[in-house]
DNA sequence: GTATCTGGAGCGTCACTATTT
DNA sequence: AAAATAGTGACGCTCCAGATA
């Protein structure tokens, strides 16, 4: 910076009111110090910027696993959303017990200016403690005034997803769910007993997997015999409970018919292709973010729920008759 | 810092090198200088840090997508490693032309020590200016002395899957490509060439795809129809390959034996499981993060190519009779 | 002399105050 | 009087040289 003023005849004081763009600059000064700037490729240096500030411009991602395509279409839309604002991103894996908490330690120490977290809010609401100092973000989570909430409505998508196949004339629907721990699981959960109460149906006992496609498999041969109707919580549990079904002869969707919940990309190209729930996942990142740099900036942070929308392929069909 | 020296009654000096792991510290002075840290909840302030030292300890991983599970597994296995060396990772979605560049400008600015670059060999060859002060390791590329390179020996998978495939019986073996300007689908392709060279057979014209399910689903249906054997350049395309045929009624493995590349978690349950190449994400990572930690320290980074593994499963058979 | 510790300087930036036009 | 610019110090840390036991 020393050089650029040197150059451009100014003193340090007024590069840095060009690179922060105050007004209280003369337009041809402006011009001179940015020339200068351009001719020794200056960039300002972020850490020290960070030492007087107390920002760093950055924000932290908290993610027990990259292993879900979910997570990962969520990484990579709050990645873009966070560049676009000219915030860099950190990631950290945080995955076993007390693992959130390091995970915030390790930010925190970092000194990112908020964080965003995904799919942790039971382990957050099971006494981790959240740093007052930090602005954070929870994707899907019931609400808590430690934080903003950003989500799915998973609970209205499970019961498009279970009314759909009633409708198609199924007399009961069974659920792939997903791990004890998640919120995002039992909010799919509850949606699909919802709408079967809803129709004075009794749910049955739900299988539940861990989110991955193995999962999926290894607990689709517990299902009855007699059943015609499965929503998966998400389409990896789907695309291995599709490969169990297969195993036992079961044609779907002529004898079983198959929901899941995402529609990540590989869903339209599975065998049959996937009637699936799509969460918008670049929406929810942008809004997560946007949700984060509002409260960094001391507002409050908009919470927000988005709708998903149910997408019919041809896994589903009316029971056999 | 000064509160925690004060509290120990030591000099700020002396704190660091605690901090620091000096050897130079009276045993019981770090004792009372732990115990105030802990009393203090002090953390290092990393911005300060690094503008004294002129080291972030942070890494930037620059990818093109991360909508290619490949990609998003290699995220993961580099925010491991470089969390276990005390690393923070720092993420930048390079996508579109001059990204790269873009990339390397936000993560210099930024001020990391080093970076990743995942598949993006070609657009680094072709006059992207390497900033010499930061050190660098590129993910699957050709050799460059600007950087250290890691990789999977994809030409010697492709043989492997190529062969097994003329191993069953197969006379002829197509081949569903990857996209033009990536290093691995190029690489793939040679293997694939130089087993059916080997085998003095010629190679088809390979149908090209884009990683991506649904091209490897479009691509396809320019398949011959007399073609009994397909290696796809991975496995989403191979998926995306599998949902074509059964389109047009052609068995799995009966008709027409598929093999992949990648093996990624959700290849086990596709409908047929498929036969595919094991890459070690993990271990490619890992070396990815040594070999930057390496060249950061001033060492040259130890180059590496991992060979993959074959993995036979349900999608390769004998070709019909 | 060796082991341990202290004091002071300065990294690049920006908020504040002072000065000039 | 208002607008534009300059000078000064401090953020928290670590390196260097020197002091003390």
């Amino acid at each position: 910076m020393a050089d650029v003023a040197a150059i451009a005849g100014v003193s340090g004081q007024t590069v840095s009111r060009v690179v922060n763009g105050s007004p209280r600059v003369d337009p041809a000064t402006r011009r001179r110090v940015e020339r200068a700037m351009v001719e020794l490729d200056y960039r300002p240096h972020r850490a020290a910027r960070a030492l007087r500030t107390g920002r760093t411009d950055t924000i932290g991602l908290v993610v027990s696993t990259l292993a879900t395509v979910g997570n990962s279409r969520m990484l990579q839309a709050i990645a873009a959303a966070a560049a676009e604002r000219g915030f860099a991103l950190t990631v950290v894996t945080a995955s076993g017990r007390d693992a959130v908490a390091q995970g915030f330690a390790r930010l925190h120490e970092q000194g990112v200016d908020g964080a965003i977290v995904l799919n942790e809010a039971t382990a957050l609401a099971r006494g981790v403690e959240v740093p007052r100092s930090l602005a954070l973000v929870v994707v899907d989570s019931p609400p808590d005034d430690r934080y903003v909430v950003v989500q799915t409505d998973h609970a209205a998508g499970a019961r498009a997803a279970t009314a759909h196949l009633l409708a198609l004339g199924h007399a009961a629907v069974h659920h792939l769910a997903g791990p004890a721990g998640s919120f995002a699981a039992a909010e799919r959960e509850r949606g699909w007993r919802d709408a079967l109460a809803a129709a004075g149906i009794a749910a049955p006992e739900p299988l539940r997997g861990d989110w991955s496609s193995a999962s999926g498999h290894a607990v689709t041969a517990a299902l009855p015999a007699d059943a015609t109707a499965l929503f998966a919580a998400n389409d990896q549990m789907a695309l291995g409970a599709l490969r169990a079904l297969a195993d036992t002869g079961r044609h779907v969707p002529g004898e079983v018919s198959v929901v899941g919940f995402d529609d990540v990309a590989d869903a339209a190209q599975y065998l049959p292709p996937l009637t699936t729930v799509r969460q918008d996942f670049d929406a929810l990142g942008a809004a997560a973010v946007a949700a984060l740099v509002g409260a960094i900036g001391g507002g409050r942070g908009e919470p927000l729920a988005l709708t998903p929308v149910l997408v019919e392929r041809a896994s589903t069909a009316p029971p056999p008759v």
